[in-house]
DNA sequence: AGTATTTGACCCAT
DNA sequence: ATGGGTCAAATACT
């Protein structure tokens, strides 16, 4: 005969009401703890907000002193040597769609439209210094020289503006009895909206 | 190796 | 045809 063997199972339903109120107690402190982290998230997000604004005032009055700066060193330099920068050509074009900007942040000034026009500076400068290198506080990249009819003795160098890839100012000097300088916006107006400087 | 300059060739307006 | 302006490969410089 088969021998029937019984197992008695106990099964804990945990059914305590201690236990209970304790779990209830856990999970309300959970609830706090997450109230106090919320309340100090938001309060941190304030905080980073205004920390935010205070730095976007700074970088504008940083970069206001550093343009009024420049401008102030631009119209010094102008004084001395009689060039005029930059800035100074876009802004009197009023002809050309330019952008209005720093010439030191010369890569936001690219033109919205190149124009048919022409700008131009003939500039007398120290005739003692008979190099082709200028000195007028902007940065140049000389992409030809040519040996004139009228002067072979005295090189033309030609420059390109070095700011920017695009930057549209181009730059003409000759070394005969003084410098000549021209600056070029672009091609085509025979006009030049600068008269000679003597 | 990257950047600047030199210089002969080419293009275009006159 | 000529001269002025630009390009781009070669070269120099850092």
């Amino acid at each position: 005969m088969d021998k029937i063997t019984t197992t008695t199972f106990t099964i804990d339903l945990n059914t305590n009401p201690m236990h209970n109120s304790c779990q209830t107690t856990q999970h309300n402190d959970l609830i706090e703890e997450l109230n106090r982290v919320k309340s100090e998230n938001k309060e941190l997000n304030n905080m980073l907000t205004i920390v935010r604004q205070n730095y976007d005032g700074l970088l504008q009055k940083n970069s206001d002193e550093e343009e009024q700066s420049r401008t102030r060193k631009r119209k010094l330099l102008a004084e001395e040597t009689g060039i005029i920068g930059h800035n100074d050509l876009i802004k009197d074009k009023s002809s050309v769609n330019y952008h209005q900007c720093c010439c030191d942040e010369w890569s936001h000034c690219r033109p919205k439209e190149i124009k048919p026009n022409v700008s131009r500076v003939h500039v007398r400068v120290d005739p003692s210094d008979m190099s082709l290198v200028v000195k007028d506080g902007y940065q140049w990249r000389k992409y030809g020289q040519k040996v004139t009819r009228d002067n072979p003795s005295s090189p033309r160098a030609y420059y390109k503006c070095s700011f920017a890839p695009h930057c549209p100012v181009k730059k003409k000097v000759n070394t005969c009895c003084f410098k000549l300088i021209f600056f070029h916006i672009n091609e085509k107006d025979k006009e030049p909206k600068y008269t000679l400087v003597t």
